[in-house]
DNA sequence: TATTATAGTTAGCAGTTGCTAATATGTCAA
DNA sequence: TTGACATATTAGCAACTGCTAACTATAATA
């Protein structure tokens, strides 16, 4: 089954952190998305069950293949909506909190079409 | 505490399906929906808790002016935002799908500065 | 060594929202 | 009138996803 909102958001949690810095622990990942350890423990449980999130041999978390080609996808469809939003004239924290909700609805068609948009709009600056 | 996803879609489907007729049963918006009748006679009962749906002297729902207002500002996201795919190039089926979706997550101000870009885009039309 | 702090897990609760099964309730036709 | 159909509701299940409380395990410190 496909993955949820919620699964796709410690996803890319994951990501992020890991962008920074490559000792990524459960508990950083709740204190970015402000959620109890609990919540982060079960989610990330369910993330290794489906093959996305792997512990290395200190216990960090670390994204496997297909974990992070799919935060990848999310990412990038987080950064390309708020970029498009920022354009439209709405200001920076809106429009991460609106691309951060909308990036998990959003069908592919739609999305290349945002992102087509985005490069041609951005080619003549 | 704000109105959860679920609630709006049975929201807008009973203001659609009251632009075409003013007889909306229970079965109808179930059929519209694809959901089962217990599914949407509880919804509903939830709807008319809050004050946003109420049954005729016939048995037909009736949204109050609360519940007319509130589907309106639905609707109208629903319709802006499908048009912005279309004219970004995305087929009408996906663009309508999309924004049924997204329509309930996207802020007031990235909503506005939607609707201002695309006035201003149809303006030269 | 014993205590304390940090990290993670397990158990179980609550709310949302879909479902099926079973139960009214009302209308229409035989 | 009775039986069948449509409509609506009630009861209860399941999955998802947040939470707190309580536990374990490990590491740092007094």
């Amino acid at each position: 089954m496909p993955m949820q909102e919620s699964g796709e958001m410690y996803l890319e949690t994951i990501y992020i952190l890991s962008l920074k810095s490559p000792h990524v622990r459960s508990v950083d990942v709740g204190e970015y998305m402000g959620y109890s350890k609990p919540s982060v423990s079960r989610a990330i449980g369910l993330l290794k069950r489906d093959g996305l999130v792997q512990t290395d041999e200190f216990g960090y978390l670390k994204l496997t293949p297909a974990g992070e080609e799919q935060a990848r996808g999310i990412y990038e469809r987080h950064t390309v909506l708020t970029k498009l939003f920022i354009n439209l004239g709405v200001d920076e924290k809106t429009a991460a909190d609106d691309a951060c909700r909308i990036e998990h609805y959003i069908s592919e068609q739609t999305f290349n079409a945002i992102k087509t948009h985005m490069v041609k709009y951005t080619e003549g600056k």
